[in-house]
DNA sequence: TACGAATTAGTTGTGCACAATTCAATAGCT
DNA sequence: AGCTATTGAATTGTGCACAACTAATTCGTA
């Protein structure tokens, strides 16, 4: 896996299939619309089950907190986290110590879904057929090309 | 690389970090965002930049062909050609010996723009900070995650 | 303590991304 | 030839994603 066969990457090409930037780009497309099946029977887009993933293990949590693991905008996330509100998964609370921050509350409804997404991960992982192994490699080197691109 | 610390990958769990989907969203977007001051120079999004890169490999390519190219629907493809169209990039014309088909040229500045995009890969490259074993087997993986996702 | 800078959410505007639908053109079948 | 199914592109509607901006609150410091 590690040697460059005879179709070795040129890094400097602008031929698409050179471009790891577009397997990266397919590759999230690809898996999204895997997922997209398996959210629908909960109610979820992509993104509101990632917002779901970090409250479901930190509840309570500010927008600004859940903007950094996420990575996300306010821009993005504030009509994200009124449409989850609005479908009754979460409440939101201006804190009390500091009321420029709001607060995201799982609902009931919120925490019981957890229980219904269990099996997602799983199955999403078999779809994706990698070995243990590629599964730690891949998720290391994406790790890796995040941290370098998002310098500065 | 190969062998799992202990950090091991679990691939059942609900947990963010855990996720490989969360690395190849986030790394996606970093460098989409990493992109975008270099294309902003060209007057490119992201997406554009992708189908410019199709036709300058292959001209007078017809919608149907960019869009199993970059695995893009019509319904995501018309809008935004008829920007690059009205940005002087790209011409439409219907085919002649099949009126349904749309055939896609580039119009001389969109032609000329390819000069100007050269040094974008390289600089893309230098910010991933991969070596070239680390480039090489991220765009394996991802292209079988891709094949694998995308079966059925 | 008054006041300017920084922080936190939210709004606005543009551009993907995709499902569902529509419409025209073509191919296939009898 | 005539009819039906298929194909190719576009339109519609919903939901991200982000830059630029606004408004409210808090902090720092003179």
């Amino acid at each position: 896996m590690t040697t460059a066969g005879p179709e070795t990457t040129q890094q400097g090409s602008l031929l698409l299939d050179d471009q790891l930037c577009f397997a990266l780009y397919a590759a999230s497309r690809a898996v999204t619309a895997r997922y997209r099946p398996l959210l629908d029977e909960l109610g979820l887009t992509y993104p509101q089950y990632l917002v779901m993933l970090v409250l479901w293990e930190q509840d309570a949590i500010p927008v600004r907190d859940l903007g950094i693991a996420l990575q996300l905008e306010s821009s993005t996330l504030s009509p994200l986290l009124k449409r989850l509100e609005s479908n009754g998964l979460i409440r939101r609370e201006r804190r009390l110590d500091d009321e420029r921050s709001v607060a995201i509350h799982l609902t009931g409804s919120g925490a019981e879904l957890r229980a219904r997404a269990g099996t997602v991960p799983l199955a999403i992982g078999d779809a994706m057929g990698l070995t243990p192994e590629q599964h730690a490699t891949a998720r290391q080197l994406l790790r890796l090309l995040t941290a370098n691109v998002s310098e500065r």
